[in-house]
DNA sequence: ATGTTTCGTGCAACCGGTTGCAGTCCGCTC
DNA sequence: GAGCGGACTGCAACCGGTTGCACGAAACAT
């Protein structure tokens, strides 16, 4: 069907190997040769096969790029920032969705193994030893979660998280609510610890929970009767949901309830209220993880493991407001 | 390093075809043999290798998907479909993103071309002389854009912007204006058309424009200016950027302008006001696409290209509401 | 003129599988 | 007991490239 690179060196009269030099080792070949090649396969629509070129060398310039739900805006940009710096450096990004689904994460990371010269595994459920053990299939950069010996890519969401409670408590609140993420999440961990280490609060703290809007919404009854004043959540989307359900259930945010996201997605500017948020800089991890993951890839086993820490940064706006004591009496 | 078919033929002591044929052809295998190879094909780690098995067979169990915009939801459940869909039948979805650039669209198809056993081709800014050309590399379903002689998936968005407009007509709108896309959609166009063709308003054509919030945005100005009462925007991320200049500008939504999105994306229901949009069935159409595309990768050559066509629905919600005539003169 | 590089190209093995063909062994039929 | 067919399995070519090695010719040194 389409042309091989042995058309070609029949067309141009030269053997196979000149033809495959043509393309990977150019300065090995004669320049009128090489012209000669290159006009042929211009002439019969000839492109190298990268399959077929991956099995000898083994790599196929590919990278591998797993997340939990594409339809997340924090992991849309991030997807989007390492597509647009892979391919300044001639690689392509594949992507897929595991559905919040650790089982499905596991297979698609065996998948795409074979298929790809690296993997970025984006805020995984999986359990530390899983990865481990896959690691041996394929070089990972594991972004958002901490795994000694591995290229990681963090984003320093304790510190977020301590900056939201600090802004919640300068404002007068006390009895906090933290809404968890799911199960297996190093971030929800990461919070969780930051805002038990916050002194002078008294946390209360629900989850594991669905990291969705849903999942946010099913929490406004739950908060609603929790005598909490201030509520930070593992993302806006669950934030966004938890608004939504309070409004619903005739809660005011924030005058009865202040809610703090994570991550600055786009939704939290045009909801209403608008969202106090934790900024998560996620172009810039899914760029810093291509650049560790071809470092890796480029190196070898040799490879030193890197570890990159991206700042957050507390955005203020409209979701959190001053604690209104006796609130609930009042007309 | 990972092992080979010809490990595991070593190990259990039969020749390679054996062992290919034990995971590609189990039934012609003896029982026993059979198990002995799994055995070892366990004890190894074994896996097949892909890129291989897709050399000789053609077959790489591989889908492109190519959208403009990963970010925008609409693209993301549409992915979210396909991938779910595909994993059923035992294929594998890459997804990239073009970032609007025909340019980038073009090479990815390329790239793609050699790695996949199809693309689905999800709104595409090619020109069609351009898609019909990189036909002959790959096998295409191509989804927003009707094309002669290809697998197309429509979403039958001419009939949601006339019931928009019909909608805003009953409310007593008559001088409307329409955020046109980008250059190049045929959703675009589609829904141009269906605005011309509804008798007895006034009809505005704006654009083509960046089909984001931030074109929404850009585009308030002129709309404060149109002397309008009414707009459609060709997406929900422009009608909540449109949305958000306007309220920026001081004109109220929808009292004193009424907005029409299209696509029904969870930011439109938490946005306030809470957007009325036309709902575009993405997941299903990700679903379909796949099942097309695998359709023509099954029959090869003689493939009869199919068309499926999507309905949508009206939701109304409250960025739209009834001319008030006079208005800017009131208190 | 001879020896040594350097350059350019061809040869052939190899990457990890698949598959048409042929051969062996076996049981069955007539 | 020869002939036949079916069930397995091995052999080897092949998919589309890459690459170490060898070889011939030209260029350079001596």
């Amino acid at each position: 069907m389409a042309a091989t690179i042995r058309d070609v060196a029949q067309a141009s009269g030269v053997h196979v190997s000149t033809v495959s030099r043509t393309f990977s080792a150019p300065h090995l070949v004669n320049t009128e040769t090489r012209n000669r090649v290159l006009a042929a396969a211009e002439d019969l629509g000839y492109r190298p096969n990268r399959a077929a070129r991956a099995l000898t060398t083994g790599r196929t310039h590919n990278l591998g790029l797993i997340v939990a739900d594409i339809a997340n805006p924090f992991f849309s940009h991030l997807i989007k920032g390492a597509q647009a710096h892979a391919r300044t450096r001639d690689y392509h990004v594949f992507v897929a969705d595991t559905d919040e689904d650790p089982q499905v994460e596991e297979e698609l990371i065996q998948t795409l193994a074979k298929q790809v010269d690296g993997v970025l595994l984006c805020s995984p459920r999986l359990s530390n030893r899983v990865i481990e053990k896959l690691r041996e299939d394929v070089p990972f950069v594991v972004v958002n979660r901490r795994m000694k010996g591995m290229s990681n890519v963090l984003m320093d969401v304790g510190s977020g998280a301590r900056e939201a409670i600090g802004h919640l408590v300068s404002l007068g609140h006390r009895r906090i609510a933290l809404l968890a993420g799911p199960a297996g999440s190093w971030t929800s961990r990461e919070i969780t610890d930051a805002a038990h280490a916050v002194p002078g609060i008294d946390l209360t703290v629900i989850g594991p929970n669905s990291p969705t809007e849903h999942g946010g919404l099913a929490l406004a009854e739950a908060v609603a009767s929790a005598d909490v004043t201030g509520v930070l959540a593992y993302n806006d989307l669950m934030a966004i949901g938890l608004v939504e359900g309070l409004t619903e259930l005739g809660v005011e945010v924030p005058d009865q309830v202040s809610v703090v996201g994570i991550d600055d997605i786009v939704a939290g500017r045009v909801s209403r209220p608008k969202l106090t948020t934790v900024a998560m800089p996620a172009e810039a991890a899914g760029r810093t993880a291509v650049d560790l993951l071809l470092q890796l890839v480029g190196a070898g086993e040799t490879a030193t493991p890197a570890l990159a820490t991206l700042a957050t940064n507390l955005i203020i706006r409209d979701s959190t407001g001053p604690v209104r004591h006796g609130l609930r009496t009042d007309p």
